[in-house]
DNA sequence: GCCGTTTTCGGCCCGACTGTTTTCAGTCG
């Protein structure tokens, strides 16, 4: 069955055959927008094709509606074979070389018969590039060397790489350049995408040539990509590329909205001053006329001048917002310090590395008002998961901790396996005796669609299960998701009243903001959880409230922003079997 | 190819860096 994610893998294939076949921007650009916009799109492309409403998805118009519908109706694309006929296919892999863009490839193409990756390389090593009308031996030379580091280099890093990296970077340069005046991470990394292509860092200062200077020599610098006199770039020596703006310090307002994005959220923004009569960029909103600053300081300023509320950097992804921000409803976003407490740990006594005490030491000293110790159940046997005996003396240990008094109250939990059959790894008169039931898959991983969703809404519908763990499996940069239709299993807990979680460990991000979105659109109850294996690992909740807030999520969509006594009488709450 | 608070046709964001160029095209942010 189609998916928007297949779908949307096609029209980004044919914006890639048609940007090399040197179609203008705007046809390309049109395709690649609307694969973003229809990958991003909750009701599934078949359904919309169904029901004859596929352009209701934003710059979906006519042709492209048609294209989709012959896809779903016949399982191909008429349009998709053609352009793909017209372009040599190793072409396209020219565009992932930095440096190399639609004309050169052609001009590379047409005048050397290069039509792969392998014949460029061939090309440039014998010095038959250089005759090429603008180009040289320096850009051979250049070309050689992105060859060399695209085999290397990663595509993309998730974001617990790169943010502690970023946060590295900023202190570095703050301490080496004692004139810088502000400094921020921007890019995808402020959006807190779950991957991050590179690392964008704004500063302002009144002497941007120093700033970048003392930048372009931090001792993890690597290789210098660019350096100008408003910008550089830098690569790692953990490969990952940095990009620093550095502008005044009363253009910071209008630099850091510029250099947040993402792309689509500015050229949005840009054309809407556009059509005022007024221009935007990295260094203010200007009435075009009289060249009058009409505001750079602040970006809320900029928002407002353009009659829009300030939008928060996790939902600038041209996805909705601008019509959030025209009306004043921008949600309220969930924050950290709305966190109460956390529903997903693990101890020593399966695979945490703290003691029952030190974990309970560490949520005290966080102001945790709750804490559900969620050690591993039987089947998971590696990391000695918890028969009904250890958990029967796991509760005690957990009752004589709250008979302390302490300022956290300790809640029975376990993450409870759903066993490649479907069945849950503990008899119900045993889930009876928990507090909290996290049910998750830990196994079975390549099972098919509709029996790996059948197995999770088998689990939720168990009245004892309360919270559905890591729904989807993946790995961020490293396992996609299980085959499961989440759609499913998001009606299916709608209707139980069963919670699904955002794991919140970089590694996972499971839900993704995307699926948490759809939830709360369902009225599924999400906790944000650590799943803490460690002290530090609470730290990690910054991330998963991040994915909630790319999500759209206020305060009441998240279970674990309730105090104790609403969060027990949700706990409580009467469960309907299937 | 998409779209409409001037338009159903004519625009579509705006600027920095590099290399090769003698005035700027191409690429990238
Ligand atoms: N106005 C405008 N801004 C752009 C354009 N391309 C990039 N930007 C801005 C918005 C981006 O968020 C920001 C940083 O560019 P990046 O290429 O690093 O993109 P971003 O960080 O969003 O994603 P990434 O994870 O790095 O792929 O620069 C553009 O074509 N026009
Ligand atoms: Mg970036
Ligand atoms: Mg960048
Ligand atoms: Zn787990």
């Amino acid at each position: 069955m189609a998916s928007n994610h297949e779908v949307a893998a096609i029209f980004r294939e044919i914006a890639d055959l048609l940007e090399v076949k040197g179609e203008v921007v705007y046809k390309y650009g049109a395709y690649r927008e609307a694969a973003r916009q229809i990958e991003a799109y909750a009701t599934p492309v078949t359904t919309l094709a169904a029901e004859r409403r596929l352009r209701e998805i934003p710059r979906v118009g006519e042709a492209i509606a048609a294209k989709i519908a012959e896809y779903i109706k016949t399982g191909r694309m008429e349009y998709l074979d053609r352009v793909r006929s017209e372009v040599p296919p190793g072409l396209v892999d020219l565009l992932h070389v930095p440096g190399l863009g639609a004309k050169k490839i052609q001009a590379l193409h047409r005048a050397i018969g290069i039509t792969s990756l392998a014949d460029l390389e061939e090309a440039l090593r014998a010095g038959r590039v250089r005759d090429l009308p603008g180009m040289g031996e320096k850009t051979e030379s250049n070309l050689l060397d992105e060859i060399g580091r695209l085999r290397a280099r990663v595509q993309r890093h998730p974001i617990g790489i790169a943010r502690p990296e970023a946060e590295e970077v900023v202190d570095a340069l703050k301490a080496s350049c004692p004139t810088v005046h502000a400094i921020d991470i921007a890019g995808s990394l402020r959006r807190w995408r779950d991957t991050i292509g590179d690392i964008d860092i704004i500063v302002a200062s009144a002497t941007p040539i120093d700033v970048l200077a003392a930048f372009v020599v931090l001792p993890m610098v690597r290789d210098v990509l660019a350096h100008g006199d408003t910008k550089a770039s830098i690569l790692t020596f953990r490969d990952l590329q940095i990009d620093l703006r550095v502008v005044a310090p009363v253009e910071f307002g209008a630099a850091i909205l510029y250099f947040t994005g993402s792309k689509a959220h500015n050229v949005r923004l840009r054309a809407l001053a556009q059509r005022r009569g007024w221009t935007l960029n990295e260094y203010a909103l200007t009435e075009e006329a009289t060249g009058r600053v009409i505001a750079s300081e602040s970006e809320e300023a900029i928002y407002h001048a353009l009659d829009l509320a300030w939008i928060p950097p996790e939902l600038r992804e041209d996805l909705g917002e601008f019509e959030l921000a025209a009306s004043g409803d921008v949600p309220r976003l969930i924050e950290a310090s709305d966190i109460d407490g956390e529903l997903h740990c693990h101890t020593d006594w399966s695979d945490g590395h703290l003691t029952l005490d030190a974990t309970v030491a560490e949520a005290e000293r966080r102001g945790l008002r709750y804490l559900a110790i969620t050690d591993h159940s039987q089947s998971l046997a590696m990391v000695r998961g918890l028969t009904p005996e250890r958990a029967r003396l796991q509760w005690a240990a957990i009752d004589a901790v709250n008979r302390r008094g302490g300022p956290t109250r300790i809640l029975k939990g376990v993450e409870l396996e759903i066993l490649p059959n479907g069945s849950l790894d503990f008899p119900d008169d045993v889930l009876r005796g928990f507090d909290l039931v996290i049910a998750s898959i830990h196994s079975g991983f390549r099972q098919d669609r509709e029996t790996m969703t059948k197995r999770i809404v088998g689990a939720l519908r168990n009245p004892h299960v309360d919270v559905i763990g890591h729904p989807t499996g993946r790995r961020v940069g490293r396992r996609d998701p299980y085959e499961v239709d989440m759609n499913a299993v998001l009606r299916a807990a709608a209707e139980t009243g069963t919670a699904v979680e955002i794991n919140a460990n970089p590694e996972r991000l499971d839900m993704d903001d995307a699926h948490a979105r759809a939830a709360a659109a369902l009225g599924v109850t999400i906790p944000i959880n650590t799943d803490a294996h460690g002290a530090d690992n609470f730290d990690l909740l910054r991330y998963g409230v991040a994915t909630g807030r790319r999500a759209g999520l206020r305060p009441e969509n998240v279970l674990n922003t309730r105090g104790l006594d609403e969060l027990l009488s949700w706990l409580a709450r009467p469960t309907t079997p299937a």
